[in-house]
DNA sequence: CGGTTGACCAAGT
DNA sequence: GACTTGGCCAACC
């Protein structure tokens, strides 16, 4: 039986390149209301490289935390291609992906 | 095992 | 538009 936490790495590894994803979908995808408990499953992340964490965000567009600073969330979204302005995502609906398998 | 904390959300002021 | 309040639930001490 896989943690919470390593049910939420795996359904991030799902969001592809380029898109962006909310805390909200993936505890929805888990069948949960836990929204703090997956930001707390990122600021936690031990598979920092292998988990995009950066592609997570607020429901409402906006960045919200990140473990090595906002401005390493926002380079990294950039070098996928995620405009980020304001502290917000660009097109965010259409960037948004929370078609969990 | 109880209380605190949090990379959140929604609604109210 | 910014700030406060209440609610949710898992991890941590």
């Amino acid at each position: 039986m896989e943690s919470f936490d390593e049910r939420c790495y795996e359904l991030l590894k799902q969001v592809p390149k380029g898109k962006v994803t909310t805390y909200k979908a993936i505890a929805e995808a888990l069948g949960t209301k836990a929204y703090r408990a997956v930001g707390g499953a990122m600021n936690r992340n031990p598979y920092a490289p292998k988990v995009p964490c950066h592609r997570v965000v607020n429901v409402d567009g906006s960045l919200g935390g990140f473990a090595f600073g906002q401005a390493e969330k926002v380079a990294r979204l950039k070098a996928e291609g995620v405009e980020v302005e304001q502290g917000k995502i660009k097109a965010f609906k259409e960037r948004l992906y929370d078609a969990f398998q």
